[in-house]
DNA sequence: CATAGCCGCCTTTTT
DNA sequence: GGCGGCTATG
């Protein structure tokens, strides 16, 4: 067997395959084949008497484990192994050994669109002003101090300023509202299994004894919680195998410790080290650049990139007038690609923010080019899908007051602000959940009869549910979504109401897919499972479409074409990322760009837009300095309207004087100082009453003319 | 209590 | 430029 798993390996890779005991560190530089190593390692571990079950790999989103474990079986190796995300490894723990980690197993799992709700009322609860305490940056400092497993007591102790004090404040407050709906944000899976593992030894024995190996990948994006985790699990048997590339490195923003693997042999001593070197996935001169600018960090061990490819084509490095030319010349270019022979579903476009991928989706519907935008959890961000899924939600955790509040009067059935006001002071005096008030409508004094029927009525309807809410979840999801009213409630708004019914229909549909792949379906198992989608598990490789994504969701991907839109200073490396050189911030952008172009076997196409539609604001840019390291020559002069958008942006621009008066839809009034003559090119200069002078460019600009009268 | 329309907020990347 | 939340109105 070690014969016929071997084949086809190189002798790093086989080292790293059959190497069983001990810790390991695979150090995997782009396209080495890491994804094989690692499914070869499993069959290779069962292959040695290791049962499945003692094999828990943990990858870095869903969709790489559902891939890893087909591999795996494909391989020869027989099913068993626990291989899934951090995240739903601590679901299961979490709702196993609920009662020892102190919260109980029907919990919800809060997303970010919850987490911002509930650190707003946090913040307001704390009487504090949202503008000195932005929730957003509230949220990420709560996050990251849970990433560090500080729990609220010990940073209310450590905490000795007023911000600190204030944050240590909101932050308990969260975790109180989290609590008190029985609901866990995804911090709170990580946190939560960390502390189990350390409070309660025969749980962390238990799972030790489980686990006896345990496989992590993308080991150079875990934080704190996930390295404790790991600590914990292989206390034991001490068979840890990681794998990782430090130059891959694109999370610290989430809380990622890059020193989590570059400190691995200091935490294992004994370690093994394996380095994959060799790239199988693209030419020479990809590699090259791709080297030439990730030399330009300073914080890295350097790393050879050995080419195994001959040589393919140049990139190109493309300049264009403005982002709608850009996409047009990128779906021409994609065109011309398949046109040749090149498959639709081989060729990826890349972007550094999602609000980029519009222009690109108006242009591929333009052209009739096949693609799709990979960004999963949209779908479940849709307004009536959270109202479905809320009325599921309540059915398994009635203490979820985020859900019950959201469907308590959708579709409207006249329980109203006042009404539910009333209901919450109650369940705050009587100290019950709003559901258990809700229970209780008839001995509310506060309240009229009206209100009173329409709420018993509620939650009659909410507990017939309840009763049938075992089993399948499609045949209930259907019967909620009838009887709650909500399918009359959309149906009754039109062509937008069809649509919606469509999303829940696909939801239905999903949900019936889950029924008929999972062996005991239940409510609970799919609501835990579906929070913990992410947006390249919505990815479909069986279509042939072209795949448009941020760079972050590219992590782990191929293709044999690769485009990458907007490297231009200010997006890439983006202007919220510190802007001074060589910053840890700025380094992680150039390892996102990286990233980004290793993903390519053979096309890499570069390109940017001299002006940029920001926020409704035209912005010159200029090009990311990143260009200037990858060590090729281009030319910065777009080849002007080489590529011509029909489109009313570009009719003739009006001919402008100066003194006369215009109306700008963002600065108000102002009076223009210039214009310069350039055809559908002309720019004006203009003194708005603000105060401020811009130059704007006429045919982006929304500038209405002021007749002098 | 429902609805429409407006204002003001945020706006990097995501499990 | 988009969305959520708030207010004014029916």
């Amino acid at each position: 067997m070690q014969n016929a798993l071997s084949r086809q390996l190189t002798p790093s890779q086989k080292k790293a395959v059959f190497h069983i005991e001990g810790p390991l560190l695979i150090l995997a530089g782009p396209g080495s084949g890491k994804t094989r190593v690692i499914t070869h390692r499993i069959a290779a571990l069962i292959d040695s008497g290791v049962k499945p079950h003692n094999i828990c790999a943990i990858t870095f989103t869903n969709k790489a484990a559902d891939e890893m474990r087909q591999r795996a079986v494909a391989l020869g190796a027989s099913a068993g192994a626990h291989i899934s995300t951090f995240h739903s490894l601590c679901v299961r723990i979490l709702r196993q050994y609920a009662h020892k980690a102190g919260i109980s197993p029907n919990f919800s799992v809060y997303d970010d669109a919850d987490q911002t709700r509930c650190i707003k009322q946090a913040v307001k609860a704390c009487e504090l002003d949202t503008t000195n305490f932005p929730p957003a940056r509230m949220l990420d400092a709560v996050s990251a101090l849970k990433n560090n497993l500080i729990d609220v007591d010990s940073f209310k102790t450590r905490a000795d300023d007023f911000f600190s004090k204030t944050l240590a404040k909101i932050y308990a407050r969260y975790q109180t509202i989290l609590t008190d709906a029985n609901a866990l944000d995804f911090d709170d899976l990580l946190f939560k299994t960390a502390f189990l593992l350390r409070d309660c030894p025969d749980v962390c024995a238990e799972l030790g004894n489980r686990f006896k190996f345990l496989l992590i990948d993308e080991y150079q994006d875990t934080n704190h919680a996930q390295y404790k985790m790991a600590k914990y699990l292989v206390s034991t048997h001490n068979n840890i195998c990681v794998t990782g590339d430090p130059d891959q490195s694109i999370y610290r923003w989430r809380g990622a410790d890059i020193r989590n693997i570059l400190a691995f042999e200091k935490d294992w001593p004994d370690a093994t080290i394996v380095k994959l070197e060799e790239n199988f996935r693209s030419t020479p001169n990809i590699l090259q650049a791709a080297d030439n600018l990730i030399a330009a960090n300073q914080n890295r061990k350097p790393k050879k990139l050995i080419p195994t490819k001959p040589p393919g084509p140049d990139i190109v490095i493309s300049p264009f007038p403005d982002e709608m030319q850009e996409a047009q010349g990128l779906v021409k270019q994609i065109k011309e690609f398949t046109a040749k022979g090149a498959s639709t579903k081989d060729i990826a476009v890349f972007y550094r923010v999602n609000s980029m991928s519009r222009v690109l989706e108006e242009a591929f519907i333009e052209e009739k080019v096949p693609y799709q935008i990979v960004r999963g959890v949209e779908f479940y961000s849709r307004k009536e899908i959270r109202d479905i899924l809320a009325y599921l939600k309540i059915l398994v955790n009635p203490d979820d007051e985020l859900a019950l509040l959201r469907i308590i009067n959708t579709p409207a059935r006249g329980i109203g602000k006042t009404t539910i006001d009333k209901v919450r002071s109650y369940a705050a005096r009587q100290n019950v959940t709003l559901y258990d008030a809700l229970k209780k409508a008839d001995k509310i004094d506060s309240l009229s009869k009206s209100p009173k029927s329409k709420i018993t009525s509620f939650v009659k309807m909410i507990e017939q549910f309840k009763k049938d809410s075992a089993g399948p979840v499609a045949p209930l999801a259907e019967r909620v979504f009838t009887e709650s009213g909500l399918v009359k409630s959309l149906k009754a708004i039109g062509p937008d109401g069809r649509n919606a019914i469509e999303n829940v229909n696909e939801l239905i549909s999903a949900a019936a897919q889950y029924d008929d792949q999972t062996e005991e379906p239940s409510l609970l198992d799919y609501l835990q499972q579906i929070s913990l989608f992410s947006d390249v598990d919505a990815y479909d490789t069986s279509t042939d479409r072209v795949a448009l994504m941020t760079l972050h969701c590219a992590k782990g991907l191929e293709f044999e074409n690769v485009f990458i839109v907007g490297v231009e200073d200010g997006l890439l490396p983006h202007e919220r990322s510190n802007s001074d050189q060589n910053t840890d911030e700025m380094e992680e952008e150039r390892r996102l760009f990286f990233v980004g172009m290793t993903r390519a076997k053979s096309g890499l196409n570069i390109s940017y837009a001299k002006y940029r539609t920001i926020r409704g604001h035209v912005l010159r840019t200029i090009p990311s300095p990143f260009l200037f390291e990858l060590g090729i020559e281009f030319n910065d002069t777009p080849a002007e309207n080489h590529y011509h958008y029909d489109d009313s942006t570009s009719q003739d621009v009006p001919q402008l004087a100066p003194n006369q008066m215009v109306r700008h839809k963002k600065f108000g009034l102002g009076t223009i100082e210039e214009f310069i003559d350039m055809g559908q090119n002309s720019v004006v200069v203009v003194k708005f009453n603000s105060g401020q002078t811009k130059s704007l460019m006429l045919k982006y600009a929304p500038l209405k003319i002021i007749e002098n009268s």
